[in-house]
DNA sequence: CGATGGGATTAACCTATGTTAATTGCCGGC
DNA sequence: GCCGGCAATTAACATAGGTTAATCCCATCG
């Protein structure tokens, strides 16, 4: 359980979802691979080829997306520290997307038999993917809510939310905000916006004084303001699900939303 | 395997992911519970409850949904004949979204039970369940990349492709055209439009001569046309995975994509 | 220290889509 | 065969957000 492993905090995450025991926890700390950098803007996994295991991010920021034959891009999730790239699907099919760093990172892989001998041997932990699978699920249909009903800076109220909250559940996040490696331009892909338009937004957002984006971090200024501008309810990111939550902050900070 | 078992439109689907022997058939149809009429727009499950099995899509259309706080509502995804909805989630948490019919439908349930006994004991069974999940996730993403990215014909234009080959793939739709028993406005809640722009957008679709709505049908006059406004890839829907493909002309149709 | 280059910011202008509201068409019920 | 009401259609007008393109701000590198 040291702090320093490289998946304690896809550990501290599954936790949310389930408690598990002292084996548990070792079996997938013993089945975390090496771990390798990436830089900003490489590829884990393209569309098309088929995953051998499960992308671990240990830090940094990537996320999924896919590109529509003249070039424009949607992105359609994020991954951050503590977060498995698609669990399950590895068994079954070619991806239809690819998944990509949008800031330095580094990654390590839970190898497909790893994950099969652990689902098959701990009904908690294999409960706990599930969860975490499910989570995705539901933050995919936030997403086209978002996107389909939001205007720009619900919208993109929205989106910090949700990744504030997210750093937060695994202790990533401070009062006052978070990182936020990522390129407005890449926002815009996000929402889907104009590179521009992210940019008038942001200023708004900054301008009533709830948050503000500065080298590649995000400052909170009113995070109730942002919530109820969103209409940000953290309830699809089920952190108060069966687990336990750890660290006072974190609780305070759930209780109070 | 009676064509007139209220389920043989998704054991027809199901086959297009895995072969299934006829036991695993049998296990199936004598899995279905008795089938319920509903009228338009009532809710099969409600956000906030906790659904005691899977439902499925005898006759009719339905869909998932969710609504923002002050009403605005965007649709998420349409259950056709043979859909199940909601296979796997029932087990763990409550719904965080709503279904409903578009259209009277009957419906069937699958019962918690009688989805663990057969999961437990036909594997293959558990595959193709396992394909349809992933078809869903699949679609959804595709619906992410549609509102965010394309224009609001080719946003229609990818949702008729899209409904018109699920359609198909049980062999309700000919080479006219399928039903389309949905309203313009909740057209517009599905791509994310207003209801006049749907109209709007549907007008200049049947001038350009690619497809026509009328009383509660799709005709189609251009497939190929159509699928190229929209830049339709049917590689999503999966349906010359693993199975076997049926009737000849479904075969044709797919070949021709 | 100047050169280089990606990202951020802004301004000016443009257009796809939204809004409002009126009109029409259609289907079921009586 | 008429009534009532929802759905479709249209027109006129309004606006959120897109586009283009210029400038600015750094950080890095030689």
């Amino acid at each position: 359980m040291s702090e320093t492993s490289p998946i304690h905090l896809l550990i501290r995450k599954l936790e949310n979802f389930a408690e598990l025991t002292e084996e548990e926890k070792i079996a997938l700390l013993d089945a975390a691979g090496p771990v390798r950098a990436y830089g900003s803007h490489e590829d884990l996994i393209r569309e098309g080829e088929h995953a051998s295991g499960v992308a671990v991010i240990v830090s940094g920021f990537a996320c999924r997306h896919k590109m529509l034959p003249d070039g424009r891009r949607q992105i359609i999730g994020y991954f951050l520290p503590g977060d498995m790239c698609d669990a399950r699907v590895f068994i079954l099919k070619k991806m239809d997307h690819t998944i990509s760093t949008l800031a330095p990172s580094s990654v390590t892989t839970l190898p497909r038999e790893a994950i099969l001998e652990i689902t098959s041997r701990y009904p908690r932990l294999t409960r706990a993917f599930w969860w975490n699978t499910l989570v995705e699920e539901a933050i995919g249909r936030q997403w086209l809510v978002s996107i389909g009903q939001r205007t720009a800076l619900e919208r993109v109220a929205h989106l910090f939310c949700e990744i504030y909250v997210r750093l937060q559940s695994v202790g990533l996040a401070t009062p006052e905000g978070c990182e936020l490696p990522v390129t407005q331009s890449e926002l815009a892909d996000t929402v889907a916006l104009s590179t521009v338009h992210v940019n008038r937004t942001l200023k708004e957002l900054r301008r009533v004084g709830l948050v503000s984006m500065s080298s590649k971090s995000l400052v909170i200024h009113d995070f109730a303001g942002l919530r109820s501008l969103a209409m940000f309810d953290p309830a699809y990111l089920h952190l108060e699900g069966e687990g336990l939550i750890k660290d006072r902050y974190s609780h305070a900070l759930l209780k109070s939303l």
